[in-house]
DNA sequence: TTGTACGCGTTATCAG
DNA sequence: CTGATAACGCGTACAA
């Protein structure tokens, strides 16, 4: 292991036979500087092999050009086959990316994970903390939104105070045509497999079943899940043995829709005839489902592109920035309904 | 957004009525303070808030605590099915939690992003970096190395200059064990599902395949694949165009093993009755498939932590750490072969 | 256009 | 055991 000195500005400079100011102008870009005395500053850089000390710029400027996205998730939960993680990493990363922003990624799953991750963002180890997935009224935003940092959430938060900027999707809107849809096909022993009740989004798309079917004036049949496949199988069991006349289910998301189109399987009904399943997200898989499935799409890629510019803006100073954008969502209707 | 102002050192010794070295030593858990002191000056960092700033701590102790996991690849391959990813991330992500330092992941799938990732490295923002899933000869792990940052591969480094410390699984060990297993159960035309070849744990898991049937004098039957589970199919369709009298199959993975059995049973052959197969990895859901999957057994969990205590010596300046430690791998019996 | 000098918030070294 | 004070490496008013 070659333990080389770090060379500095100050090596540099000596190098290049100038000033430290002149080789910071040159080395973060300034216009007004002698093209003869840039040359020799880049070539002394690009001998030494200079690299700006990051500790000591964030010293002085106060930022460092990297951006936390928290994810109150075991490793375990985000590595599963739940596509909701990839697809709002990306999004979150090629809007960065372009912005020349480095991306960390916190997942924290335990307490004390969790109480790391709020030390190492007020610590200022990043400019900023956008959070997605987050679970019950957790107080991590606001606290550090108190604390002056910059803070954006996927999911609008269930506490208020402060209140954070957040983007979402119309939970609401998306169910009611789903179930809408189911409605005017004929159905009228609507059930729906719910996701967990301590995330918004889970909560958001119950209320959107039952104030719809209340609405119509058919009767709610509603089973609990978390999200997953195994959940969705588990579900759509207890609802064909409470009430094995229902001929429609509204899963929350689309893995769940995966594990009911299975366990209608395993118990002989067939989809569409016999039950129709509608899921929510339009992960690609759904369109190679058996049959292809029936889904509200989300725009999870956008949410998470428009989550990291809404944080550039706030890093920026942008006092206008919008406390919430919601962003729509759509029925896709393919063969399951 | 309450951007209130930081509390430095300055401010909680004033407070506290005592100098800043005081303080600081009380925050950095000296022993020579006096009590009441020391309480004075918690209860005056409770008071007004305060937590140190990272960038001028690190500025002068040369250290950020924080140690990234570099995954050249990009998120879609990172959040596949492929639970390589997640088990060493937990691995390396446990033991760091011990020794409260922070995990960074970052991603790198392009060149432009791989760039970053190297400034990002050079720049100080953390204290070493481990490299996993490695493809080819890949220049970086050595680059950092020269610059004097701690540096550690899971997976031997195709590239030796400078030799940096690297963990690895007994690839060769396994797989002959494996064969080995084929062999003296009858089996006489065994064929493998290669992993890719730009990466040591495709190479090695071949070479161990082509040696130790070539000492036991039986011809060798390859076809390509890159660990997914899409490529074991496609393989295993060729590989049985190719001889459709094989008895057995190797695959370099437990997915592309899962692939083979797959395309096995669409092909009516009956596994293990007229073709044996085993896999490489013995991921969980590997005694659930059909016919539970024989596998090698490869301690990635471990690996990880492995990796991660060693990274710890190397930050800590231990001059003997070993230049490679290689972990056993295990033939696990099931029902497919 | 270039150089000088100061400050960013901590830790570490030395006296006291 | 405590308090001055000097680094740490860089950006940037300000002066030249």
């Amino acid at each position: 292991m070659t333990t080389r000195e770090r060379p500095t500005l100050e090596a540099v400079a000596q190098r290049a036979g100038v000033s430290r100011a002149t080789v910071s102008r040159v080395v973060n870009g300034s216009t007004t500087v002698a093209a003869t005395i840039r040359e020799a500053v880049n070539r002394a850089v690009e001998e030494l092999g200079y690299v700006p000390n990051q500790a000591a710029r964030s010293l002085v400027t106060r930022q460092t050009d990297s951006i936390a996205l928290i994810l109150p998730e075991t490793a375990n939960r985000v590595f599963s086959d739940d596509l909701f993680f990839p697809a709002i990493i990306r999004g979150v990363g090629s809007e960065l990316e372009a912005a020349d922003k480095q991306l960390v990624l916190m997942m924290a799953g335990s307490a004390a994970g969790y109480q790391r991750v709020e030390r190492y963002a007020v610590a200022g180890h990043v400019d900023g903390v956008m959070f997605a997935s987050i679970h019950g009224a957790d107080p991590l935003p606001g606290l550090l939104a108190r604390r002056g940092i910059p803070v954006i959430c996927s999911g609008r938060p269930m506490t208020a105070t402060p209140p954070v900027p957040y983007i979402d999707v119309d939970h609401a809107g998306g169910v009611a045509a789903a179930i809408q849809h189911l409605i005017e096909s004929g159905r009228s022993r609507i059930a729906t497999i719910a996701g967990p009740q301590d995330m918004v989004a889970g909560l958001a798309r119950l209320t959107g079943y039952t104030d719809t079917l209340r609405d119509a004036g058919l009767p709610p049949l509603v089973a609990a899940g978390d999200f997953t496949r195994d959940s969705g199988i588990t579900a759509m069991r207890a609802l064909l043995d409470r009430d094995p006349a229902l001929d429609a289910v509204f899963a929350a998301s689309d893995l769940m829709a995966h594990g009911a189109l299975q366990a209608l399987r395993a118990a002989g009904r067939s989809v569409p005839d016999d039950v129709a399943v509608i899921g929510f997200d339009d992960f690609d898989i759904s369109r190679y489902s058996d049959p292809p499935l029936t889904t509200v799409r989300q725009p999870i890629g956008e949410a998470g592109r428009t989550m990291a510019r809404q944080m550039l803006r706030l890093i920026a100073g942008d006092p206008d920035v919008e406390p919430a954008i919601i962003l729509p969502t759509e029925l896709i209707i393919r063969a399951s309904a």
